[in-house]
DNA sequence: CTGAAAGCGCTTACAG
DNA sequence: CTGAAAGCGCTTACAG
């Protein structure tokens, strides 16, 4: 393991004391900023922590408190911008309670999410922010979930007591778009659920081919359950210009939807003229892409805050919170 | 802070030890897949493992061993596609080699980046990988670099002892760069760098200047020290709306060069024809497009890899290690 | 092959 | 206002 220079030594707690001609126990009362502490001392105390550089030992802190002010996040693909977006502003909601955010980022990988998902309760954070991408690791580790740190699972629905949820009423943004297609006269649509089956995709897809079919559009449907992020465009676009009796295009995400957009330009088909596309999420670049895409927006900020709050609850107050969604119109429908 | 439901207290090696009638070492020796222990002692003990859900604490593993497998990275913006890409590889290499990777997203905030820097210290990790987002904050800090573990600065040349550096030949990037403009028989050019001031701009903009110079082709110069990356796009594609005399663009990275092509895009501008644009980082998003964006493409897999052998190494073998980059003819040239 | 015990670097009652 | 001492949950020489 790598060594250090020849200032091997990490200085500590001691070595303050003694330099300060104090005990250990008013060092920490003096970085713990407790009144109790003689002006002098704690200047003196304060120097000598400036000077040799003191940090404290995190793994000591939270070994003896119980408690590491850290949360640990576990996330599909810090790729996908949703998915970056989303930690941004956990993070910033997090900080603002003073918490660290430790992130785990899965890559789309199912061995390495349940690796995750066994490994993070080591971590003793103090809450743990989950961004499911597989039912099944959830299933797998749903017995860790009785003791340990409160767990807020992200846009999946769980009834695993004492776990909270935080997600958004998919079903109800998918009927948006499907309404919004027919308003357009459009008459045959092809929907696909996010790559990898992700939790979300199912209510996505179902609330848009039942609403689909109330208000008379045909609908297409493929699901893409193995499909890495990197091909499910291709794919897609591969559909649509195979049918071309499919004049309208419901994504899963708005990553999809915009990798899709593209594919259909560069082979040539116009956006909307020929096919319309909505996506799903409100990702930034989204609006800065031209066309700009029409989507069903997520109250990313909203989401942040309302995990954190559940996290810093007890957990017998811990509920399945579903938050609106907001149809938003662009250029590509 | 959050309380559990009934089952309050964490199961300890204690517990373990005691319902698997063995001492504590035992536990421990099993745990570390020792060979020293008896069989049926070993069967015992996994057994109870695994039927108390009993988890090492990480802490406590941590402060006792002197060493945390795990590696602190500090990055200025996850949201920004060349950073998550980064953060990807990285973490793929790190966990090759048995580490985890605890994040800190500076959020393109200077006062987030010292104090993440400040705290980076207390998580005592086995090792750090900084992305600097300002010089200023690197100085901040350099003194906490003497004692400490190896740190690795991604994307800056440092010539602190002790400390790695892996980066990119910025200057040879933004010479292609130039040259590609003079080729395409472009006259006048503009050249902006990364918002927020970050390191690399410097020797991306003095290497396409003096390029420029050589081979004759005019410069507009435009930093944007204190633009917020959400603004840099607007900012400079009205500087280019404004001076139609500019037929060429070089921005100092991908994120603001699709940007802006979009906003040119948006106010009538066709992109190559009245003028072409060239990115800097050879982003996914860069091929993802239409058109696909013209760049200087950094080898993000090596420098991951680069960075995790410096980490791994001891620290007085660290250099300052500088990768090529590779120009990508895409269709905004 | 297994156990008793020290010690990692802190914080926090408890005395004084 | 300050210090001596216990203890957080592990790992690891050291004995046996």
């Amino acid at each position: 393991m790598a060594v250090h220079l020849g200032n091997a030594k990490r200085v500590g707690i001691i070595d303050v004391a003694r330099e300060a001609g104090v005990s250990t126990a008013t060092v920490s009362f003096v970085l713990a900023g407790k009144e109790q502490v003689a002006d002098a001392t704690r200047e003196r105390v304060l120097e000598v922590v400036r000077r040799l550089g003191y940090q404290r030992n995190r793994h000591a802190r939270a070994l003896r408190r119980g408690a590491s002010r850290s949360l640990s996040a576990l996330v599909p693909d810090v790729t996908n911008p949703f998915y970056a977006e989303l930690i941004a502003a956990i993070e910033n909601a997090a900080s603002s309670q003073g918490w660290m955010l430790s992130l785990m980022n899965c890559q789309l990988d199912r061995a390495r999410e349940v690796s995750y998902l066994n490994t993070v309760f080591d971590e003793v954070p103090d809450g743990i922010i989950y961004v499911p991408m597989t039912s099944d690791a959830v299933l797998e580790v749903e017995s860790r979930f009785d003791s340990g740190p409160p767990i807020v699972i992200v846009d999946e629905i769980t009834s695993h007591a004492g776990v909270g949820s935080v997600s958004v009423d998919n079903e109800a943004g998918a009927r948006m778009a499907a309404r919004h297609f027919r308003s357009l006269g459009r008459r045959r649509a092809l929907v696909t659920g996010p790559p990898q089956g992700l939790p979300t995709s199912q209510s996505r897809s179902t609330g848009f081919i039942d609403e689909a079919a109330k208000v008379g559009l045909e609908v297409a449907h493929a699901a893409f359950g193995e499909v890495r992020t990197s091909d499910a465009g291709a794919v897609a676009a591969d559909l649509l210009l195979r049918d071309r009796s499919i004049d309208a295009y419901f994504a899963g995400n708005d990553f999809l939807a915009i990798q899709v957009l593209f594919e259909l330009q560069r082979a040539g088909l116009r956006v909307p003229e020929d096919i319309a596309i909505c996506g799903f999420d409100g990702i930034a670049w989204g609006q800065m892409i031209t066309p700009r895409l029409t989507t069903v927006r997520q109250p990313i900020h909203l989401i942040a805050s309302t995990v954190i709050d559940l996290i810093s609850k007890p957990v017998d107050e811990h509920h399945e919170i579903v938050l609106p969604v907001e149809f938003v119109r662009g250029q590509t429908t």
